[in-house]
DNA sequence: CAATCTTGCATAAGGTTGGTATAATCTTCA
DNA sequence: TGAAGATTATACCAACCTTATGCAAGATTG
């Protein structure tokens, strides 16, 4: 995260445009420098105002310091206080952005703007924003505060008709990338793996999936990510030889969560049998399923499930 | 990653390929030509501006600034200034394919390695291999003479029942991820695409159309993914407003590709009707299902897709 | 409690920017 | 030969920016 005195203090933003990025009026940034001699904007030949990066981080501190219920006044008195002195260098950006691993904004603000810009299909912004929330938090929360809800959102919208499917689309296309992109980071050790990830036979969806997947291997566990919608004949095949520790399927549809059914039974065929674990939103919405398949549970959050799977592996490892 | 004095300086382009390529109107590069001295692109004994691909990254820049808020009279100056200082030559270097470095192997040894890699579920091998086949070939190169031959090969491994499906999935999960890894590290401007691409209603493999996809993008064109299944009176309705130049939609099965029927009607009610492209290899396996989409098929490869593609693009402002 | 201060916002009057529209020619290509 | 597309040049106009003035709601003060 940059200290102020290392953003560009090159001067290229109009005052539309600074705005827009601090949500402060243009009369009253004008009102500002007039009255607080707060900022002092370069002039182009026309008397434009350009501001610079650098300006934008000043005005969006004072900016939270007026949020806070500090005068204008006293605020900017502070903050020539400090340029004075020099201490602003280290003041100013944790008033702002996130020093690593604090948030800037709480989840929901993320949530939020993650959601609009996905709708809005701005690709850019949204990688820019996803950057910033897997900064500002940890891997876990970032996965359970943000990225679920925002996925809740999504689909909520869609069932009421207030989001194509086209934009679920590209949504899910969007994370399914940066998430796949996590889990390749992982270095994967070239032993057998200890758990299967994968989605119900039928099941479409795989970002709950994916997203478990990545949790665990940040954790250090050796999974292999099998994608969505795997036959239950064809997984229990593979797992014969290679023999792993646990399986972990999800289900988001209901149908897809029945299919599970029969999973225990093929596996126990198995020797040594993995353990079989499963979750996802079809469990959520409908508990009742959860009785009617043999197996673990494995809780209807992602920590949760991170949980049990760990206390499942190293009760037997 | 090229810095931009390695790009060539050959003069190519016709202001209307330039202008679908960067999504800035001819009219509006020639103001901009005129106004503020930015680029000087060659003429041709009849007047006619020649710009070259040195041109068109430096309209990207151009237009990325202006996209995020810079006036376009400071972010030429800014243009200018950087020349001067030779400081411009980091910032500009994203978006363009490498130049095709030597092959340690030809390239159906590398689709071998690759096919037995995958099938062991290597996933840190397959990676390194995965790595040394791009940076030896050229990204249409690696996906026409590699990716796509594997594919094939994996295809008819399961075919013949000697590999599992979950072992195709596996695969098929690993370059789902290193390919969405690829698009998204081509920045797509912040503007409207020119082209979607998808696969058709009921299709699950979206490998095909992800390659397009990526290659495109590296050539330049602003193209949205939008993941595989899209209904198709959804993705109409998602073009009435976005008001792409292009849809491409790409079916592997028989099914998916009959479902392409309708499409060319239901785009014809748009103003202005989207190009409508289609490929895949249903219509490879059974080339009589062509004459029966309206639309433009693009060929039964990689390289003739892009091709099509292009031609289509330049071929209207 | 009335006078004063603070502060965000509205409005007016005037200048600049920058994308696009229009027209009149010329070139290319099928 | 006509359609499509390139060229220059002029002009338009909506959206911005500028300063200046002033007001209203809330806080502070004598």
């Amino acid at each position: 995260m940059p200290v102020i005195s290392e953003i560009s203090d090159d001067p290229k933003y109009t005052i539309k445009t600074v705005s827009a990025r601090t949500g402060i009026r243009s009369v009253t940034l004008r009102a500002w420098e007039r009255r607080y001699e707060v900022l002092n904007p370069q002039r182009l030949d026309n008397r434009y105002r350009q501001y610079s990066d650098r300006d934008i981080e000043i005005l969006r501190w004072l900016k939270s310091r007026v949020d806070s219920g500090v005068p204008i006044s006293a605020a900017a008195g502070e903050l020539r206080r400090m340029v004075k002195t020099g201490e602003w260098a280290e003041v100013l950006p944790a008033g702002i952005s996130p020093p690593a691993g604090r948030a800037a904004y709480p989840p929901h603000v993320y949530v939020e703007q993650l959601y609009r810009t996905l709708v809005k299909h701005d690709e850019a912004r949204a990688a820019e924003l996803y950057q910033e929330i897997f900064s500002s938090y940890s891997l876990a929360t970032a996965m359970v505060e943000v990225l679920v809800p925002c996925l809740v959102e999504i689909g909520e919208a869609w069932y009421r008709g207030a989001i194509r499917i086209a934009t679920e689309h590209f949504a899910s296309a969007f994370l399914r990338g940066k998430l796949l992109t996590m889990l390749q980071a992982y270095p994967q050790r070239r032993s057998a793996p200890n758990i299967l990830i994968g989605g119900a036979p039928g099941e479409q969806h795989e970002l709950g999936a994916l997203m478990l997947a990545v949790l665990l291997r940040s954790e250090g566990f050796r999974v292999e990510y099998l994608g969505p919608d795997i036959p239950l004949e064809d997984l229990v095949d593979y797992a014969k030889y290679e023999k792993p520790q646990m399986i972990v399927l999800s289900a988001v549809t209901e149908t897809a969560a029945l299919e599970l059914r029969s999973m225990q039974t093929l596996l126990s065929r198995l020797r040594p049998a993995p353990v079989f674990g499963f979750g996802g939103g079809a469990f959520n919405l409908r508990p009742e399923l959860r009785s009617q398949i043999a197996g673990t549970f494995l809780g209807d959050t992602l920590d949760s499930a991170v949980a049990t799977v760990a206390t499942l592996m190293t009760g037997r490892d």
